[in-house]
DNA sequence: AGGTAACCACACCGGTCGGTATACTCGCAG
DNA sequence: CTGCGAGTATACCGACCGGTGTGGTTACCT
C-alpha cells in the first residue's frame, strides 16, 4: 500500500508528519469572494487582480472581503492552499483508480495532468505566483514551496527511489512549463515517453 | 561543426533561418533605462515595476523613457530581448570551449546554467514573464516562446536526436523550476545527474 | 545662424491600487 | 426584547499607475 501524505504541511513539507492547515470556516459571502478570487488570480496573475473586482465578480463587497480575509496577500495564500488540496485529491483519487504498478501510476501521473490542464495555457499556479512573489516574505511562499516538495515526496514514493523520483519530478516540471510558456503541444507525450524511458533505464541499467 | 542560430526569431523561432531582430539604436539615456530596467524587472516583476521607478533608477525621466520606447510593453519586450541575447551569447561561448563530444556539450549546459544563476532564487526571467502576462497578444510573448524554441533546437542539435532532445530540454526546464520555485538547492546536480542517465540509456538501449 | 536630436525638470491627467469608515438591514440565539 | 454576526451600500483615503504636455538647456551638424 503506498502511504502518500494528503495534507500540506507549510514547516516541514517532505515530511510525511499528517499536519493540518486548515481552511478558516467560510461563510457564503466568504466562499463566493475566494471561488471568485481563485479564478480571476489563477486566470491574469496575482498582481493584475485588484479587491475591487474580487468583490464585484463575486456579487458582495470590499468589506465584506476585508472582514473575511483581513488582507489581500491572504486571500492570495489561501487561494493556493485551497487549489493544492483540490490538486492532492483529484489526482490521488486518479492514482487509487489507475493499476498499482509503479510504471502505470507515474504514468497515470502524466495523463492526469494532460486532463486537468485541458486546452489552457496558464500553466502552473505556483510557478506563476512565484513568479510574481520572488523569495520574499510573503505568505504565499511556504505554501508553493510545500507544494512542490509535496510532488517530489510523491514521485520518492511511487517509485520507492529517490534519485529515480528525482527525475521524474524534473520530467513532471518541465513538462508543465513547455506546455504552456513554451507552447509546445507535444508537451505531456513528450513527457510521458522521457518519464517511460527514465523508469525503463533504471530499472535495465 | 555544430550549427546552432545565435539569432532570435520570433516569427518562425525553431528555423535555422538567420532572421534578425536588432535592439534599436540606443542613446545613453536609453541604455541606461534599459539597463535599469533589466535589473528592476527581472528582480520583482514586470508589474511590480513602474516607470517611475525606472526612470528614477536610470537617473533620467519618464519623458525621456516615452521618447525612446514608446511604451512600457515595449520596453518589457525589449528588456527579454536583450536578456535572450545575453544568455545566447554567453552559453554558446562556453560550449565553444567545452570538450566537442555531444554528452559533454549537454552537461556543460547545466554547469554554465548553475553558474548563471547563482545563488538567487529569481528563476527564467521567460517563465516569470509568461506567468504574468499570459497566453496575451502583449508584445513579449513571442520573444517568450521564441526562447524556449530556442532552447529545444539547441538541444536537438547538440544530441542529434529529437527524442533525445525533447527529453533534456524538458529536464532543463524543470530545473530551473526546481531551483527557484521549489528550493531545492540540489536541483542543478540531480538535473545533470538524470542529462547523464537520459543521454546513457540511448546509447545503449 | 539656424535646425535638430537628446536630454532634463516638472506639472498634470484620469484611473486604479489596497485598505478603512460609516451606516444600515437581516436572521437568529439568549 | 436585545445583542450580535453576517452581509450590503457607499463614500473616502493617500499612493501609485501608465502616459502626456510644456519649457528650457546643451551639443552637434549644416
Amino acid at each position: 500500500m503506498l502511504q502518500i501524505p494528503t495534507t500540506l504541511d507549510e514547516t516541514t513539507p517532505a515530511s510525511l508528519r499528517p499536519v493540518l492547515t486548515p481552511m478558516p470556516v467560510m461563510t457564503q459571502a466568504g466562499t463566493r469572494l475566494l471561488d471568485a478570487a481563485g479564478d480571476l488570480f489563477y486566470d491574469r496573475g496575482v498582481r493584475a487582480v485588484g479587491v475591487d473586482l474580487i468583490a464585484e465578480t463575486a456579487g458582495t463587497t470590499k468589506k465584506t472581503l476585508y472582514d473575511r480575509f483581513g488582507s489581500k496577500d491572504a486571500l492570495v495564500r489561501l487561494y493556493l492552499l485551497q487549489r493544492a488540496g483540490r490538486w492532492r485529491e483529484h489526482l490521488l483519487a486518479r492514482l487509487e483508480s489507475a493499476p498499482a504498478d509503479s510504471e502505470s501510476q507515474v504514468l497515470t501521473v502524466f495523463d492526469v495532468l494532460e486532463a486537468w490542464m485541458g486546452p489552457q495555457r496558464r500553466g502552473c499556479a505556483f510557478v506563476n505566483a512565484y513568479a510574481e512573489l520572488g523569495d520574499t516574505d510573503h505568505p504565499a511562499v511556504p505554501v508553493i514551496r510545500a507544494e512542490k516538495a509535496w510532488m517530489r515526496t510523491l514521485f520518492d514514493i511511487l517509485t520507492g527511489d529517490p534519485v529515480l523520483g528525482g527525475h521524474l519530478h524534473l520530467l513532471y516540471e518541465g513538462t508543465l512549463v513547455l506546455l504552456t510558456a513554451g507552447a509546445n503541444p507535444q508537451a505531456v507525450p513528450e513527457g510521458r515517453a522521457a518519464a517511460r524511458s527514465a523508469m525503463a533505464a533504471h530499472h535495465h541499467p
